[in-house]
Formats: structure tokens, sequence, C-alpha cells
DNA sequence: CGAGTTTGACCCGCGC
DNA sequence: GCGCGGGTCAAACTCG
């Protein structure tokens, strides 16, 4: 029923007051922000217009002060507050760069481990057919030797490699990392009254059980949209909260993804990605080990215990915490959705769900009643988790030199993360 | 009839 | 070795 609500989407930006800016047919459309950019802007307009772009009020609060004529006083007090609010967007956009800095140093860690692994594992078959070839044919032996002879320098080289990289590991520990980086989860907590979320992806159940202190059962799903496709998916209700859904993923998609699959792939790819680097560097995962997830406000991290003996991360959306956090940290008339709904800016300005609009406009101050159902309508909504993952991913890729030719492919992408090979997973709600 | 779901049986790891 | 719990299998069942 609340389907044909997503059918109709458009652009939604706000303005100092919380208004929105929506575009029209006439408007030409808003693909995307880059709050990242250190290039300078040769045009001061297109300087300004950037700055409607993210959303963060700068230009529009300036409009307001030319469109008011006020007095000197009063000038100096919007010039002053705009400052404040100006550090704050810098502190905020300072923060994201360390998001993003850690985000791809973590994939590149993750990157460099997964080839060493596979050097290592080749070197290893390539000694066992060795072995065989000994006690089999004396001549092929011969011509062999000199290939594999070859192969075994190169391994050895990478052996090094191995004991450099991984210095501070012992070779045990590393073989725990690579198991863990075959194991990660991600876990994700959304509100939703369906029994099961669909992402994007098609999924065939293949059990249930009821697990121990949960009276709801947990289902194991298996992605059915390749053959041998080895991700999984578990769904079950929080025994706290029957309105919570935690969905967790496990595994990599081995086929190309729709595009409204990959979105969200990116983001628990990403995450998972985070998790691993914490836990490959650290033995106990903790926000401390991870201090850039104290940045991402959804982001809480379970430690290994025998209960989960597979590192999980889990990413919250249901806003709770969230609130309390956004209403420390932020000390002001909850004027700004962002604020409401515990959502950071920069995720906040790309889209939003047209059907939460009516709820927001003309400034108006919702009651909490609202802010629930508004920050439940768009954490369950595919279009605004995929804006989600879209931000992320279009941010990396612009770390990365903008190499992304698979940005114009219509409705399919290559299989695994472009971004992040560990983890393709995906996640929206219906 | 084929695809998906249900559900009891089974497997496996872990702690005692 | 035994029991427990998580995870998977597969036959029976349902549905379009």
């Amino acid at each position: 029923m609340e389907n044909h609500h997503h059918n109709h989407r458009e652009f939604s930006f706000l303005t100092s007051s919380g208004d929105f800016i929506r575009s029209n047919n006439t408007d030409p459309p808003i693909k995307e922000m880059n709050l990242f950019s250190s290039s300078p802007n040769n045009n001061q307009q297109e300087d300004q217009d950037q700055h409607v772009n993210t959303g963060l009020n700068l230009t529009c609060a300036s409009a307001a002060v030319s469109k008011l004529e006020n007095p000197e006083n009063s000038e100096t007090e919007l010039m002053s507050t705009l400052q404040i609010e100006l550090r704050k967007v810098q502190e905020e956009n300072q923060n994201l760069r360390n998001v993003l800095e850690q985000i791809t140093k973590s994939y590149s860690q993750l990157q460099a481990q997964l080839f060493i692994a596979l050097q290592k594992q080749n070197h290893v078959d390539n000694m066992e057919a060795n072995h065989v070839m000994e006690s089999s044919e004396q001549k092929t032996m011969n011509d062999a030797s000199v290939s594999d002879g070859k192969q075994a320098c190169l391994s050895d080289h990478i052996a090094k490699d191995v004991v450099e990289c991984s210095s501070s590991h012992s070779s045990k520990t590393f073989e725990q990392d690579l198991t863990h980086f075959r194991k990660a989860r991600v876990s994700i907590r959304a509100r939703s009254e369906a029994p099961m979320i669909s992402d994007g992806c098609q999924w065939r159940k293949y059990g249930q059980k009821m697990a121990k202190g949960n009276p709801c059962p947990r289902a194991y799903y298996r992605c059915t949209m390749a053959v041998g496709c080895p991700v999984r998916k578990q769904v079950q209700r929080c025994a706290e909260d029957k309105t919570v859904l935690i969905t967790t993923y496990e595994g990599n998609h081995n086929h190309p993804l729709p595009q409204a699959a990959t979105a969200i792939a990116n983001t628990t790819s990403a995450a998972a990605a985070m998790l691993l680097s914490s836990s490959s560097t650290s033995s106990t995962l903790s926000k401390d080990s991870a201090p850039f997830l104290s940045s991402f406000p959804y982001a809480t991290i379970s430690t290994l215990s025998s209960s989960q003996p597979f590192p999980t991360i889990t990413l919250d959306l249901t806003n709770s915490h969230s609130l309390a956090m956004q209403e420390n940290r932020i000390p002001l008339p909850l004027q700004h959705p962002q604020q409401l709904l515990g959502v950071n800016p920069f995720f906040f300005s790309q889209k939003l769900p047209t059907m939460a609009l009516p709820l927001l406009q003309q400034g108006q101050r919702p009651p909490n009643s609202m802010v629930e159902s508004v920050s439940a309508a768009i954490s369950s909504d595919p279009n605004f988790t995929a804006a989600l993952a879209a931000a992320i991913s279009s941010i990396i890729g612009a770390q990365r030199g903008g190499d992304d030719n698979n940005s114009n492919n219509a409705s399919v992408v290559p299989a695994g993360s472009p971004q992040l090979p560990l983890s393709c997973t995906t996640f929206s709600t219906n």
C-alpha cells in the first residue's frame, strides 16, 4: 500500500528555516554534491551555488540577510551567527573527511591483504602440485621446475611482504584475520512492519529457527540471483522492540547486482571494511580502536563473543540513540529536520522520500510523534538508504581519481563492490 | 508444474 | 561423551 508513495520522487533541499526547496520539472536535476572538493572554484557564482547544493544553509542564510535589509546591528548579529554556523559546517566537513580517509585507508589495507592471501594460497597450491609432479614424471618435473622456480621466487617475495605487512601479527592472527575477512557480518537495524525487507536482491528462505532469548523466530535466506551465490542473510525481530527488524548479511555476491541493490551494498561493504580494518589492528573491537566510527552516527560495534563467533558491525537506522546524540550535541531549537532525525546533514542533503515532505514543509516544527513517523519513514525508505550509500560511494570514487567507468552502466553493476571487494551486501526496506 | 515456504531432522562447534 | 544452540538440508507442502 505504501509503496506507491515511493513511485514519485523529487529532490529536496533545506533552507535555513527548515523549509524545503523542491525541484520541479523546469529546474535541472541536481544529482550529486561534493562536500569534499578541494579544487578551487574558478567562478564565484559557482562557489555560491555549490553551497546552496550542500543544503547546509550558508547561501540561503545570506540571501535572507540581503532580503531583510536590517540595520547594522542586526547585520552584525547575523554575520556572527553565520560565522558560527560556518565554523560548525567546517568542523562537520573535517569530520567527514576523516571518515572518508579511514574508509579509503581500510579499503587499501584490505585489498592488499586479499592480494597477499591469494598469492600465498597460490604459493601453497604450486608447492603441492610440484610435490605431486616430483613423484610422478621425471621429465615433466625438469621442465616444470624452471617455471616453478620463478614462481617460488615470486612467492618468496610475497611471503616476505606478508611478514613485513603483518609485522605486528603472528601468522596465526593473520589467518584469523582472513577468516574474519570471509565471515564478517553487517547487521542492519531498521523499524519495519514488514516481515522481511526487500533489498533489490532475490532471496530464498531455507530455514527458520527459534533463537535463544528471543520469542521471535530467526529466518534464514540465501541469494538466488545467481547459482551458487554464497550470500546469506538472517532476519529477526528485536526481542526488546518488536518493531525493529534486524537483518544480518554475510558473504559476497558472485554476480552482477541491480542498481537498486548496489547502493547499500557499498554501504555495508564500507561498514564491514571498517570493522575488519579495526579488527585487524586490534584484538578487541571498540570505538576506541576504531575512532572513525564515532563520526558515524548509526554505527555500533559488536565485540567478539561466544554468542557472536564472527565480527559483526551493526548499522542502527532506528534513530533512537541518534536523537539523543544530536540533542546533546546541538542545543539549538529543532528547526532542521536532520537534527530531528539524527542524520548527518551530508547524508540528508542528498535526497528524501517524497512521502516525508508534507510533514516538514513550511518550517513547521513537527511534534514528537511526527518526528518518529518521519524518522521511521526515512529509515525504512529504500531511496534514502540508497542515497546514503550513493553519497559514500561517489565520494570514494572521487577520492580514487574518478576512474570508475561503470557509473554509466544503467541497470547492472559488476559483482562485488566497485569500491570494496570484501562484502557486497544489499539493504533497503519495502 | 515450477518456484517458494515450512518444518523436522541433521550436522557441527563449543562448553562442561 | 553429552547436551545445547546455531546453521543447513531436504521432503512435504502451498500457491499462482
